[in-house]
DNA sequence: GAGTCAATTATTTTCGAGATTTTTCGTATT
DNA sequence: AATACGAAAAATCTCGAAAATAATTGACTC
């Protein structure tokens, strides 16, 4: 007799692929504060996690460190587990951070990108454009597959590059912008065409044209910036 | 009566500063990793972990997640947890990313910097020259002091550089380098004047000469890789 | 009223045992 | 000999309760 439903071979796991609880809960909660579900700021305790995800505290624990580790969740010893704040200072710091790393991996990816590449680009391309056709028809509960589609054709640009390094540093920031991006799209910040943005990116990259496609990446990657700091901030 | 030591109001404190089992047993299972005495690919089991460190295994396998963090750790769900791997390429790897970063990371905080920044830079200089003469005279116990100080150094160097994520890119790969440094310690790799470099590089960030401090911190950073490739492979 | 201090309450932190999964090893079969 | 199978052993993973710490309350003093 099972005492307590398991990821893996329980009834209905929460989240598709987790191994275990601590798997589960953690992809549950990273979704529900990219999401915007748990906001920042949020004291994270623990019998409201008990209650809300249906772990124990050990569990709890070990997947909030793993939050902390990527910078999703902030803690003080003895004194819990907070979700962390946001700001569009932080935004900003993070968008040029997150260029730095995203145009040299992109430029590397396409010196170093075969056609297998080119064809995983396309396809996650494709795969994209799909979702977005059925965003702007008004689906709204599409949105999670927006972002994983959106989250792929960027892994997939940059993925030819050699470097595991470059890819495990923007694989943080790129999580981290995921957050601000929700926030954006929550915000209806409009005015903006990412389909044409991905296309002229995609085309240069697979014309090896390094310095058009990373010129464009940079632009692409500051526009979600520009456009949010104008929300926010109309006056400036 | 107390159960278990605990570390901040214990006796014995294994680890100054922590203010729970669960910091003190990350800092020093860290300092294991790095120093070597847990080697990479090492199977980290609980049973092993619980007798040398003395604490269970909820605190063991959180201690464990932070490290995974800091990919001083590998994990795979329901297999446990490893020491990870090191490798030739993966330290050039490291090498030419944290380059990547930390030169950006100098450039800005030279262009940033104040007065009180440069009296910080002159003391973390001065307190890592004094423990390199001693270590010069032979006293291989104070290579855990060498380390803190050479890393208060080049914090203290990038400290004005006002990117709190750029920052905090150069801390994960600091640490991860720090692995190979004291590799590179223990294989006696030497022909360097390791003092000499890091004073080329100070004085150039204290006359504000961007370009020359970047282009020197840039070959104090490859020179590790250089010599340790050289050792590991004469061939070449 | 502001400030201390002790008692109470709330919250975090930790452990150890039990549940689950993986690995090992002996046996049988081809 | 090689493979397949299944029971036993070993290891990981999880929970819930107890311990330790922090926060709150309320009585008391100045």
């Amino acid at each position: 007799m099972e005492k307590y439903v398991t990821a893996a071979g329980g009834r209905q796991p929460k989240v598709v692929g987790a191994r275990s609880l601590v798997e589960a809960a953690y992809a549950t909660i990273r979704h529900d504060i990219l999401d915007g579900v748990l906001p920042p700021g949020l004291k994270l305790r623990f019998e409201m996690l008990r209650e809300r995800y249906g772990v124990g505290a050990s569990t709890l624990r070990e997947a909030l460190t793993r939050l902390v580790g990527d910078a999703l969740v902030t803690s003080e010893e003895q004194r819990g587990f907070r979700v962390a704040e946001i700001s569009l200072d932080d935004f900003a710091d993070l968008t040029r951070t997150r260029k730095l790393i995203e145009v040299e991996a992109l430029r590397q990816s396409i010196l170093f990108g075969d056609d297998a590449w080119e064809g995983d680009l396309v396809g996650a391309f494709h795969r994209l454009s799909k979702v977005e056709e059925k965003l702007a028809e008004g689906l709204p509960e599409l949105r999670d597959e927006f972002e994983e589609r959106n989250r792929d054709f960027h892994f997939t640009l940059i993925a030819a590059c050699p470097s595991r390094w470059l890819k495990h540093m923007h694989g943080i920031l790129f999580q981290q912008s995921e957050r601000y991006r929700r926030i954006s799209l929550a915000a209806r910040v409009e005015g903006r065409d990412v389909h044409a943005e991905h296309k002229a990116v995609i085309e240069a990259a697979l014309a090896r044209d390094v310095d058009l496609a990373c010129r464009l990446e940079a632009e692409h990657i500051e526009k979600t910036l520009e456009l949010l700091s104008r929300t926010l901030v109309p006056s400036s």
